[in-house]
Parts: C-alpha cells; structure tokens; sequence
DNA sequence: GTGCTTATCGTCAGAGAGACGACTATGATC
DNA sequence: GATCATAGTCGTCTCTCTGACGATAAGCAC
C-alpha cells in the first residue's frame, strides 16, 4: 500500500497552515450575539471575521483556542463544565479545509465553539472598533443585503455554530453558559427564548427545568431584577445530559 | 493586534502534516465492528490502527476521506444520504491534534465516521492479512488485556466515532446506512441492537419505525431471509431527523 | 388602593413509550 | 400432514411527559 508507505515519512509531507477559529455566543438583549472582529489587511480588508489564529507548533488545539479567546476577551474558558463557574464553555465544532478557503495558501482551521455569559464590555484585543457583538439574526438572515458578508468561509462556520449551540442546548443544561453563577428561571428561559429565536410557556418551562433532577441547584437567595415578584436563585446543577430533552417547538 | 497581523502572514506560518483518520463502522453477526490495518512501519509497527492517509494540497477533507475509503475497501461514500444507495455515510467527527499525538512530526488529524453496510469482503488495500473487522466491544471494552491498543491516540478517536454512531441512530435515520439497499424490520432492528449492545421489543420497535413518516419507504417485495413468517421489505425514506427521536434504553 | 409585571403552582387532554397478549406465515421435524 | 420453532405484525393498557391553559403570589409605579 503506497499510501500507508508514505502516510507518516517526515521528510516529505504536504505542508499546511493550521488555524482555530472562534464562534463566540452570547445573549445580549434578549438575542443572540457572535463576537466579530474587523481585518485589518488584504484579503478580505475592512470585512468582519471570526477571531482566531495560528495554532503554534508546541501547542495543542483547545489550547490555541483558549489562548486565541483570552487574548481577545478575556475569558476563560473550560472544556469541561464546573459548577458556577464564571469562565465559558469551550468546545470543538468542526474543521474547515477547503482548498481554495484561503487564496494565499493552503489553510485548515478547526473551529471552535464558546459559549459565554454577557460580558460586561466588548473590549477585544484593547481596540474597541476593532470588534463588536453582532446578533445573529442578522448575519444569518438570509438576505445578505443586511449586511457585509463575512471573511472567508466564517459565514458557514457561524451557521454551524449557531446550529450546534441551538441543538445542544436541547439536551443538555448547557444554556446555564450563558448565564452568570446565579440566574433565575425566567433569566434562563430568555436565554432559551434567544438562542432558539422563540416564545417559551413561563409556566411549563418553569416545571420542566425544575423538574429535572441536577439541573438547578437553588442557592438560597432571591432576587427582583426583572421586577415582578422576586425569583428565586438557582447555580448550574451537576447534571449535563438533559433527559428527556427540551425540544424545539416544531417550526 | 500582534496576532490579527501575523495571522495569515504566508512567508511564516508553523508547517503541519494534515491526515485523515477513518472510523468505519458495520455490523457483522450482530456486533458492531471497526475497520483496523495493521502498521507496516514504526512507530506503533505492528500495531493495529484507523485506516487513513496524507491530505493533499489540491483536496479537501471530505474527498480526502472519501479517497482512503475507495482505496481501502473499495466504498464509494456520499456526504448526503442517497435513498436506497449502496454508498456508505460519510461525516466529519473531530479533529486531534495533541502536540505529541504523533513522536516524529506534528500532525493534525481529521476523523471521519463511515458507517457502511455489511462489506462483502473486507478486502482492504488487497493485502487481507493487514486488514480485518475487530468488534468494538473487544476494542473498547475497558480491559486493555483484551488486545494490544491502537496506534497513537486511535483507540480515543474510535471511542469517539462510536459514541457519535449511537447518539445518532437516534435522532437520525442514519441506522439505515448500515443496511442493504433493500431490508426489513427485524434487519434494522438488529442493527440497533448491534450498535447499542441492548435488546430491543420488536413490536414497539416496528410501531416505532413503520410509524415514523417519511423513515422507511416500502419496495413491495417480501423476503424469507431470516427464517419464520416473511417480512415485507423497505428502502431508506427520505427523511433525515427522527422526531421524536428513538432513545436508547437507560443505561 | 389599582394596575402592571413576573414568578410559581395546578389542572386537563393528548401524544408517545414500555410492557406484553394475540395472531400470522413461513420452514423444520416428526 | 401435524406439530413445533421462528420471526413478523397488530392491538391494548398504563404511565410519563408535554402543551395549553387558569389561578394565585409578590414585587413596583401611580
């Protein structure tokens, strides 16, 4: 077999550039948003991409991502769920090859995936017209005419993202990444109102999340910061797995 | 922004080797089993390990992927599902790139997951003894003492492609590519079984499926394969999502 | 106080799944 | 041919969960 002949010889192998890139949500005012970054040079100069970079020689790929999104944020983010945490959540979502993706040289870029909780400021990389939050609803909507389309292949690589969060988040608590260490139910539930783009039932959203065993653990307190009667406040749970899960209301 | 500037610098990138790795899964005599070729050349020489290759300049992944496949088994594999084709299902699975995943060079490896019918004959690369179908539950059953492990960090990736296979099946129809062009109930039923290593109730399992619109499309003709009362005969339906989705037993 | 908002508890009907009985149609065996 | 074993198919019952509500609770603004 010349392939497997070949397949590991160091000396002549086909050289590529390999890159993460970050789909970075969040739900602000009640939608939700992608983190953007403008380029500053050719190609696609002035358009807005994903953030994300060079995966350096020594260094393994959630690592990249995680330093790429720290340097660009802030956050931290965990692999794996801690239980009130204040870091995101990080995981891969696929990998990106086509030939032609990148017109200068041939690019690979494993995506990445970060959930996190409204930041108290957009300040990516220190340059504030550099990046924003852009809903997207607007990016996906559709009708490009809404706006710039973005660099490269981003514009799939967020649909994909999108749809991964939005599907994720129908069997698994992972929709508590969006939310600070405390929340309430109704701040849980808008979080979901905004990711799957939808109106939810407060009464049998309330029953489904706090019937489900490890979901939420109740911390003691209370607040009153949607007004209204207060609500009670709750941590993420244990639980990772939502069963049965929470589906989408059919489209 | 040092990083946005240097990003996509084509003179200085960090040069990677960029493979594809196959899980490719069928069921043979009711077990779930994985293609292995045995390693010709250090390291791991000797070993057994997840059929793949070199990523060329001029492919994408996917053709990449699907390249290896036609070259180890002959399969001829389709991204989207083709109704009563014989192809095989092809998607991406992850992408690994632990800096020393590799002792000799930095390589960046992209899974695929296969899931094929039962092969005729694992003919592999036309050398049958440097391939061969290894059930899962051996491969992965916890003792190691089992068998000698996989090469390099295969034997994590294989976990991953079947794990991916069993959540699929169901919420998808994906159980389907498992199966002949033609096939019955029962047939498809075993290959749950298979996948899952459970037992299912073949009266609330052929409710389940004959039920589900859009799943099984009947072919009009009967057959005797499996001894006792003929079973009328199906072709994949064009349906993708099984909604709502069959769940595996509780564990 | 009234009115408005949000939170939380209850009730009811319908869909779906698990458990399982009953019947059907073939081949194998006596 | 009668009987048996095997596999396929149809029905029934119960329980759980969900969607669509009504009703009540507890804050704030006026």
């Amino acid at each position: 077999m010349i392939v497997a002949m070949s397949r590991y010889d160091p000396s002549a192998f086909p050289p590529f550039a390999v890159t993460v890139d970050l789909v970075v949500l969040t739900v602000r005012d009640h939608a939700l948003c992608a983190l953007l970054v403008r380029r500053g040079e050719p190609p696609f100069q002035g358009y807005w991409a994903l953030p994300g970079g060079f995966v350096r020689l020594d260094e393994g790929l959630a690592e990249a991502a995680s330093r790429e999104l720290a340097e660009e944020t802030g956050l931290r983010a965990h692999s794996a769920p801690e239980h009130g945490s204040v870091g995101a959540h990080l995981e891969q979502l696929a990998t990106y090859g086509h030939p032609q993706r990148d017109p200068r040289m041939r690019v690979v870029s494993v995506a990445y995936l970060v959930l996190a909780p409204d930041l108290p400021t957009p300040r990516p990389g220190g340059d504030a017209s550099s990046a924003r939050w852009a809903p997207v609803a607007e990016l996906l909507g559709g009708n490009p005419a809404d706006g710039v389309p973005l660099a490269f292949d981003h514009g799939l690589i967020l649909a994909d993202g999108v749809e991964r969060a939005r599907s994720k988040i129908e069997y698994s608590s992972l929709a508590t990444a969006f939310c600070s260490a405390e929340f309430t139910v109704g701040e849980l539930r808008r979080v979901y109102e905004a990711v799957w783009g939808v109106s939810l039932d407060p009464r049998n959203f309330h029953r489904k999340v706090t019937g489900t065993p490890g979901f939420l653990l109740p911390s003691g307190g209370t607040t009153t910061r949607q007004g209204g009667r207060p609500a009670q406040l709750f941590t993420a749970g244990g639980a990772t797995d939502l069963n049965p899960p929470m589906l989408r209301p059919e489209s």
